[in-house]
DNA sequence: TTGACATTCAAACGTTCGTTTTATACAAAC
DNA sequence: GTTTGTATAAAACGAACGTTTGAATGTCAA
C-alpha cells in the first residue's frame, strides 16, 4: 500500500477527544485520558495538534462542523420534494433533523453538549459556531418561513421566534437528564416522537404571535 | 460585640466561588484563585468546607437556592393581587421574574450559568436543582395555568409546554453572547423589554396548541 | 493568668497536569 | 546505501493542582 494509514492515530484522537470533551468539558479532561482512550502515545496530541486547545478547536473544525452539515442535509432532504414548504413542514423538518435525524443518540448528545458549552461559557470556538453555523442556519429558516407570513412581519420578531424554536429544541437535547426527571420517564422512541410533535405544534402556534402585532 | 464577624471569611469565599464557578466552570477554577479573590488563606476552603467539591455544593445550598427563592418571590408578588390570574399574566410574570426580576444582570447570569452547567453536564448538584427547584416550580406554574385551559387538557403535554417556556427563557439568558451576535445588538433595557414581550406572546400562543388535540 | 476553642497563616505534601525532549522505527527519494 | 521526512515511543520537565500539617493568633470562660 502506498498510503496504508496516513493518520489513523490522528483520527482516533479526534474521536475520543470529542467524546470526552462533550461528556466532561474541556478542563476536566486530560491529554493523558484522551490518548489513553485512543490507544496512542501521550505526545501524539502535541505532535498532531500542537497543544490541547488546538485539539479542542480541531474537534470543532473536523468533527463538529461535519455533524452540522449532516443535520442540515437531513433537514433539506425532508423538504426536497416541496418547492414551497408550509410552516409546519419547515418546523417539523427542523425538529426531526435535530431529535431524530442522521445522528445516533450518543452523537446527537455530544454534538449539542459541545455547542452548549460554547454558548454558556464562550471560548475560542464560539465565534465559529455562531458565524459559520447559527447565523446562516437561522437565515435559511427565516427565508423558508417568511413567504408564509404577512408581508409586514417584523424581521426582529421573526429572528426571536427562530432563536426560540432552536433554543427549545436544543434544550430538550442537552437537558435530557433534567427533562427525564421532570417528565417521569426516559427518552425512548415514543417520547422522542411526542417531543417532535410537541415542538412542532408549540412552535407553529408560537409563530402566529407574529401576525398580531400592532 | 458578642458576635462581631463569626465567619466573614466563609461568606467571602462563597461569594467569589459562586462568581468564578459560574464564569469559568468547576474544573477551570483553582482553590488558589478563589481564596486569592476572597482575600483569604489557601487553607480556608478546606477548613470551612472540607474540600473543593463541598465548596461547590455549598455555593448551591447557600447562594443559589437563595437566589431561586428571590426569583420565586418576585414571581408571586406580581400575581399577589390577582386571585385568579390569566395565562398571559402568569407567563409575563415568569418572564419578568427571570429577565428583569430582583437580580442584577451579573447575578442573573451567574445564577443561570450555574444551573446550566448542571443541566448539560450533570454533577452532584443536579438532583437538588431538579427536585428542590425545578419540580416544584414547574408544578406551581401548571397549577396556575391549568384552570384557564380546557378540562381535558393532557397533563403530559402541559408539562412539555412549561418546560419549553422555561427552557426558552433560560436560553435567552445563558446564550446571551450568541443571541447578541444573532440579533446584531446587545442586551440593553429596550432589548430586554422586547425579549419579555416576545417570550410572553410566543409562549401564550404556543400554549394554545394544547386546545387542539384529538 | 490560665486553659480551651476557633480561626488564620505559611509551608510543604504528593500527584497530576501540559508540554518538551530525545531516541527509535520505517517508509520513500536520491 | 545513504539520506530525508514522518510517525510513534519513553522519559523527563517545570508548573500548578488539591490537600494536609503544625504553628501562630485571637477570643472568651473559668
Amino acid at each position: 500500500m502506498t498510503q496504508p494509514t496516513t493518520d489513523n492515530t490522528r483520527e482516533r484522537i479526534l474521536d475520543q477527544a470529542e467524546r470526552l470533551f462533550a461528556v466532561k468539558g474541556y478542563e476536566a479532561v486530560s491529554i493523558r485520558e484522551i490518548t489513553g482512550a485512543a490507544d496512542s502515545n501521550l505526545a501524539a496530541v502535541n505532535y498532531h495538534f500542537g497543544n490541547k486547545m488546538n485539539l479542542y478547536l480541531g474537534v470543532f473544525h473536523e468533527r463538529w462542523l461535519e455533524r452540522t452539515r449532516r443535520i442540515r442535509e437531513n433537514f433539506f432532504s425532508q423538504l426536497a420534494d416541496k418547492p414551497e414548504p408550509t410552516v409546519p413542514e419547515v418546523i417539523g423538518a427542523m425538529a426531526r433533523a435535530f431529535l431524530d435525524g442522521p445522528l445516533s443518540d450518543e452523537e446527537r448528545l455530544h454534538h449539542v453538549q459541545l455547542m452548549q458549552r460554547e454558548l454558556s461559557h464562550p471560548g475560542d470556538a464560539l465565534k465559529m459556531v455562531v458565524e459559520e453555523v447559527m447565523l446562516p442556519y437561522n437565515q435559511q429558516l427565516r427565508d423558508l418561513i417568511r413567504p408564509n407570513l404577512p408581508k409586514n412581519t417584523d424581521e426582529e420578531r421573526l429572528r426571536l421566534c427562530i432563536i426560540s424554536i432552536l433554543g427549545m429544541t436544543l434544550y430538550f437535547t442537552f437537558a435530557r437528564p433534567a427533562v427525564s426527571m421532570l417528565m417521569g420517564h426516559d427518552y425512548n422512541d415514543q417520547f422522542k416522537s411526542l417531543l417532535i410533535e410537541h415542538i412542532t405544534s408549540f412552535a407553529l402556534k408560537g409563530l402566529t404571535a407574529l401576525k398580531e402585532e400592532k
